[in-house]
DNA sequence: TTAATCCCTAGTCATTTACTAAGAAATCAT
DNA sequence: ATGATTTCTTAGTAAATGACTAGGGATTAA
């Protein structure tokens, strides 16, 4: 039930978009340095991000990312599953159409539990926003502090 | 963010023998037949609870496991727990002490993120008991319907 | 005594994760 | 125009994890 890296680094790249918003195209190379990631890993994880419309790109030099919309419109739900896909225990709660995994699957005991937990990650989830971290961010932290986000992987 | 077979798997085990409190051992055999589970790996995952004070075991012919309470008072959060480890999407909201993880964690506006969803998954399962499952499975399922879990893995 | 059962450990195969590597395409600055 | 800088894309890889299989010892009812 771990998230993994892909959703992780990229929460912390939008992060650091949304720390630099509205101040032009921001460099892959320094979002890495920033948040200390591998900047050919990190462009595995943008690509994503740019396909689901949440950052936009400048190609060649002095280009860069930027957001593709105000922190205030871009939730965590949305970045985490561009990275992770559906932020669901199992498959059963997702899947449907074509091949349903299971046919008891509408009375099944374990699949309501699973649907749970499902909500409510979701709800926690897409109820933060970017702009919610940056507030988060500025109220929280005491004056002698300046990293934002943790180094840990 | 997956659960994985260990805890979807234990936590039908832990249903079935939940239908058959009260009636002395059943052994892993049977649930394992009724489940579609391998027996060699269902005695994998039985262990674990048996050392968690979920289930107690008859050893010898005609033995078996029975759950060790009511199934009033035993959660879907002890069982995934048991299994699965702490359901938390970071190791960060839950390591503590010795070797933590990252100087800058208090301040961190990703862990918030973390330890919210952590919270959020913890309350819904530790809310759910067994006997909560059982409740639901007669209630709901029409008369004709007579498997209470998925056949899905 | 035998069959059934719990109990424990080791091994294995496939998948996923977390990258590294490399090169093509675009664009700005000179 | 050229070179430096940057995005974009694909392929490969080493380590870890997941999901088992296999086998044998210990215990007990019949």
């Amino acid at each position: 039930m771990k998230l993994s890296t892909r959703g992780r680094y990229g929460l912390k790249a939008m992060f650091d978009l949304a720390m630099n918003y509205g101040e032009g195209p921001i460099s892959l190379t320094s979002i890495a340095e920033r948040q200390y990631i591998s900047v050919n890993y990190l462009e595995q994880l943008i690509s994503p991000l740019r396909k689901a419309n949440l950052v936009k790109s400048v190609r060649g030099a002095q280009g860069g990312y930027m957001l593709a919309k105000p922190p205030s419109e871009i939730t965590v739900g949305a970045i985490l599953t561009t990275l992770e896909g559906p932020l669901a225990p199992t498959d059963c709660v997702v899947e449907y159409g074509e091949d349903e995994l299971c046919d008891h699957s509408r009375y099944c005991v374990t699949k309501v539990i699973y649907e749970k937990i499902y909500e409510s990650i979701t709800s926690v989830v897409n109820s933060i926003t970017l702009q919610h971290m940056l507030d988060d961010y500025e109220s929280n932290r005491p004056a002698d502090v300046v990293d934002a986000i943790c180094v840990c992987k």
